[in-house]
DNA sequence: TTCTTCGGCCTTGGTGAATTGCATATGGAC
DNA sequence: GTCCATATGCAATTCACCAAGGCCGAAGAA
């Protein structure tokens, strides 16, 4: 698997909504210019986003896209199955009959593993995680790691 | 990322030779036929496992090929990058300079941090390993869990 | 009513996966 | 030395899906 566009666009419109608060109610067009996405490309994903309850989406004049819920009650899971769908390595771990040798396939079993490992890591951390590290990543140069 | 059907024959294909044991010379219809495997296709994975010195190619009359190394000296992770390339969820990872906003986006350092777990169980196990699991799985029904 | 913004549908171009085919090279068997 | 099985290399095909853009309709605030 390769992250698609579709994920990288939707979580860096997700964040720019996160990185503003919950209840300002922020249209496509800001989001789109900020961060560099083709509008259109981006109202398709905000529309998956919105129907899976991630966002709220509000029309007409001084309409636009807030949260759902708070940034610290969304994981970074959330919002990639929300766009792309449920993540897997193989066919055969979600649908073992797609394959006869499932049942006593190794390799199967490793990657089963393998996934829930790298799914642990979008689990673990909220959108409100992803953007107190943004903030502390291009703010302050506190300290010189190596003078 | 979706695993390939390169990757997926690739795997099978080493497994049938780690099975046979280091020395024994296979030829490509023999593994075609027993795990199913379209034997052009087989045929283009093989020549990139044999560049990588992962497999040894013997031509003419009973040739076919071997493992080149131990089973116990090759990664899953070894097979796989020799017939996919390195595994990256996004561009930006082995190549930050491909956007812009690298230096500070939170979502690479997430997914950096998420890829290593995912290789870690690759890099973990060995096809001898992985021969041995496939073994216990198929042949003895020692025990029954749940009678 | 009017203007702004999202919603849904349809189209397009591009890229890569998954094969298949054909001609060539190699080396063991006889 | 000839022959045949086998790998090697290149080309072409088919298909699906990603990425993007266009158009018109629906909703809602001013």
């Amino acid at each position: 698997m390769q992250f698609t566009k579709a994920e990288e666009y939707g979580m860096q419109g997700v964040l720019h909504l996160a990185d503003k608060g919950k209840d300002e109610v922020t249209p496509l067009s800001e989001i789109s210019e900020a961060r560099d996405i083709p509008e259109k490309f981006l109202a398709k994903i905000f529309q998956s986003l919105s129907r899976s309850g991630i966002l709220r989406s509000h029309r007409g004049v001084r309409g636009g896209f807030t949260l759902a819920k708070p940034p610290g009650d969304i994981t970074v899971k959330d919002v990639l199955e929300a766009i792309q769908g449920p993540y897997h390595l193989t066919k055969c771990i979600p649908d073992p009959d797609s394959c006869a040798r499932s049942a006593s396939c190794a390799m199967r079993e490793l990657l089963v593993t393998a996934e829930e490992r790298l799914l642990e890591v979008f689990v673990k951390h909220t959108l409100e995680d992803v953007v107190h590290m943004e903030r502390s990543m291009s703010a302050p140069p506190s300290e010189k790691p190596n003078p």
